[in-house]
RNA sequence: GCCAAGGUGGCAGAGUUCGGCCUAACGCAGCGGCCUGCAGAGCCGCCCAUCGCCGGUUCAAAUCCGGCCCUUGGCUCCA
């Protein structure tokens, strides 16, 4: 059984065949202005969901990442902290930001996550070649492109040119053949009027200035779609294997990418497009703009990196995902639910009475479905739901096998706790026997504990039982000290 | 208005590509039992679904076709 993902420009479910042994992927994008919600984590844990699979099935993954460190709202940042003096400041401390967020969420590091400040003179190149082949025009210091000059524009959003006509920003209007027309090169600095839009802090001071670049046609700043054609040219050549998204990258952005790719290389620009769906929280979109978010650093502080990883895997990645008390909640008691059927497993795999064994077939027989299961979900569609299903079921098998008593079948165990390792650990991204995590903090608690105790005991008068308690503690090098305001303590 | 994705039990969410094994998965919540000093965990069982509405095709439809209603999103920065 192969792989099938559903591709955007088809709209329907096609196979997946790799060009090459590598595997082209580019994902887009992030957001460097300010701290990633759970919408961008719920994205990239879909596309690291993909790597892995991909990885596992024996493809070599070649991951890009695209960060655009270039925008309006980066620049409209500027001076919030006395620090961020220039766009490049703001969009420095975000994309560190990001990145350790990433970290934070277990995800398979991308070969190269390469910034569009750093791309720019492959931007004016791609943006000359256009020109040269007159898909795209000049004016007034401004690149536009021109969308009747590449046949099949509208192709991936289904629109056609007359339908976009109507919309667009009427400054730039003026500058255009065709209001469709989009911006490839913008003349001059940013456009205050996005910038004032994004300020989010009042501020007395004249307006930031976002950083410009020379280039054939003047000073200016490279137009938003064209980044991302050109660095994944630079990175990964002129066809990718799987360009992924948000789902709100359709239209324009991916739409306008493709008309300039394949406007300029004449060939293919990627071969499979898939959108992620929306996080929601409530009944709308979570959004940096609207304000209903939870930053990845909350939940992840909240709720831990497996529980995420959990809930994300409850949902496939095409549809919106709904962020709610109930359903974080449910993905905790999943992912408690597996990670205690995997210490059961290793707690009995290895007991003594190993020496008596025995076979249970119909444990077995569900080992054997699960990973056809699993492996057969994840080929349709990366439908990780019904992965994490087989998972849940594996669970199952195991505490209902250990319920029943020794003799216990410590193959079928070891081959369970391998089940959770691979398919849970290498393709899902979850982190099975990392009792480190939280170690610290239970440690502290505990003393406090025991300080409870103690304190209880010196108030009823058993100073030798608080004495024995303090010494046992700092046998186990824990100092206590006690004070006017109670005892303190510190790890040796 | 145009484009897209959806509407499945109290919640959440698979299944729709290739109609029948869907008397609708997995899980959460709820109920009963086992276990248990109590609780939790675990195990066993149960409850809740005429699969948005109407019509059609078919021996057979959640799944195909037509119409309608509703929701969310994109069309402006947006994962």
């Amino acid at each position: 059984m192969t792989l099938s993902l559903t591709d955007t420009l088809s709209g329907e479910r096609e196979p997946f065949e790799a060009s090459g042994d590598s595997v082209l992927l580019y994902v887009c994008g992030l957001t460097v202005s300010d701290d990633p919600h759970l919408g961008h984590a719920r994205l990239w844990a879909q596309a690291d969901i993909l790597h892995r699979w991909l990885a596992h099935e024996g493809y070599d993954v070649r991951h890009v990442e695209n960060v655009t460190d270039v925008n309006e709202k980066i620049t409209a940042r500027v001076g919030e902290r006395e620090e961020w003096e220039t766009e490049a400041d703001v969009a420095r401390h975000y994309t560190n930001e990001v990145l350790d967020q990433m970290r934070n969420l277990n995800l398979l590091r991308a070969e190269v996550y390469p910034r569009v400040s750093e791309h720019v003179p492959e931007i004016v190149d791609l943006v000359e070649t256009l020109i040269e082949q007159g898909h795209a025009y000049e004016s007034n210091g401004s690149v536009y492109f021109d969308v009747t000059s590449f046949e099949e524009y509208g192709k991936l959003s289904n629109q056609e040119i007359e339908a976009v006509e109507e919309q667009g920003d009427p400054d730039e209007r003026s500058e255009k053949r065709n209001p469709a027309d989009f911006a490839l090169w913008k003349a001059g600095g940013v456009d205050a009027d996005a910038v004032e839009e994004h300020r989010k802090h009042e501020h007395d001071g004249p307006l930031p200035e976002g950083q410009t670049w020379e280039s054939p046609w003047g000073e200016g700043r490279p137009g938003w779609h064209i980044e991302c054609s050109a660095m994944s040219m630079t990175h990964l050549g002129e066809t990718l294997d799987i360009h992924m998204g948000g789902q709100d990258l359709v239209f324009p952005h991916h739409e306008n990418e493709i008309a300039q790719s394949e406007a300029a290389t004449g060939q293919r620009f990627a071969n499979h497009w898939l959108h992620v769906g929306f996080m929601q929280a409530g009944s709308e979109k979570m959004s940096s703009s609207l304000g209903n978010y939870f930053t990845v650093a909350d939940a992840v502080r909240e709720f831990g990196v497996n529980v995420l990883r959990t809930f994300y895997a409850s949902a496939e990645y095409r549809s919106q995902q709904a962020y709610t008390e109930e359903t974080i909640e449910e993905a905790r008691r999943r992912w408690e639910r597996l990670e205690r059927a995997y210490e059961t497993a290793v707690e009995h795999a290895d007991g003594a009475d190993a020496l008596t064994k025995t076979e249970d077939g119909e444990f077995r027989d569900g080992l054997a479905a699960a990973r056809a299961g699993f492996e057969a979900a994840m080929n349709d569609d990366l439908n990780a739901r019904e992965a994490m299903a087989e998972l849940l079921e594996v669970a199952t098998a195991v505490n209902r096998h250990v319920e029943a008593g020794a003799p216990y079948d410590y193959q079928a165990l070891r081959e369970s706790i391998e089940f959770f390792e691979e398919y849970g650990g290498d393709v899902l991204g979850l982190q099975f026997g990392d009792v480190t995590a939280g170690e610290a903090e239970i440690a502290e608690s505990l003393v406090e504990l025991v300080l409870d105790v103690r304190e209880a005991e010196r108030d009823a008068g058993n100073y030798e039982r608080a004495d024995d308690l303090r010494d046992r503690l700092e046998a186990l090098g824990v100092e206590v000290e006690d004070g006017d305001d109670g005892p303190t303590y510190r790890f040796d």
